[in-house]
DNA sequence: ATCAATTAGTGGCATATGCCACTTTCGGCA
DNA sequence: TGCCGAAAGTGGCATATGCCACTAATTGAT
């Protein structure tokens, strides 16, 4: 304890979260390269996947990201041919998205390397830890941060 | 349990680490806003800060980042005034950053927010829950995942 | 001294994410 | 029926991150 060593900004939880997922990042896409897929890409195959032909809004509610951002990260997946989009049949406005055969098999190819980074993972923090630590950051996304801002004089 | 809802995908650690970041990150950088920082940039200034005008290269593992990246998301912060680079006396390799006055001044105006950022957070998980979080992530940013891959037959 | 191997960054290219300004559709109300 | 406000996406612009191929500067071994 003689001379701090820098405070390394450990306490900024965003900034610890972003770094745990530059690195965890990188080690999910390693595993997940023989199949061409990034690990962001892989998690959008899966949820396109479970999902019954989502529109996009519902897919990026579920991922929690912006909407156009997940349409320019479709881009890459559409012009792969991994996934295709079609437009309702009731409501124009809503494009519905479905992975083609190509992306189904692509998405089961991923899934094996997915497996490995997953066990391996696991198997350096504990299966109990991971389930843990999963629930919460599933905390923290479902965390309503309404900003007061400047509340309305109601 | 009619249709188990979407496995929502939930089961991948990076998946997980990566939406909660989406959300957090977000939060960061709405209440950073003010500032015209966002979340990482005000970071990197802090990383900087904190350090004794630290190598590129330093900051990169600091950060667990790549140094390349580094550079990138470096340049808006050079543009902007905040920070300066030089080359190392000893090794012309080496270069080094500091922040200037005005980034020293921006970096002390955005901490407030922040800590705003930090302090609501930190009220809506709980200061202890936050703080096992980050150790959590700080354990992940410190594993060695060294992909042993095809083990050289020594 | 000299040259190979290593180290530290840079630049280019590609994906990941967000915000904002629009455009197209809908839905509901006068 | 016609118009306004809401809903769903798109495109453009900017930052966040990575990888790879290179260049420059060092270090180490001969």
């Amino acid at each position: 304890m003689t001379q701090a060593s820098l405070p390394t900004l450990s306490l900024c939880n965003n900034a610890t979260l972003r770094r745990a997922a530059r690195k965890l990042g990188r080690f999910y896409d390693d595993m997940l390269a023989p199949s061409g897929l990034k690990g962001t890409q892989y998690g959008l195959l899966y949820q396109i996947h479970v999902g019954d032909e989502p529109a996009m809004g519902a897919i990026a509610e579920a991922l929690i990201m912006d909407l156009s951002a997940l349409g320019h990260t479709l881009k890459p997946l559409v012009r792969d041919g991994y996934v295709e989009t079609f437009a309702d049949k009731d409501d124009r406005r809503i494009k519905r998205v479905r992975l083609t055969a190509l992306g189904r098999a692509k998405l089961e190819e991923a899934t094996k390397l997915w497996s490995t980074a997953q066990g391996r993972f696991e198997a350096m923090v504990g299966k109990e830890h991971a389930a843990n630590l999963r629930s919460a950051l599933d905390n923290i996304a479902e965390l309503d941060f309404e900003t007061p801002a400047a509340a309305p004089s109601s």
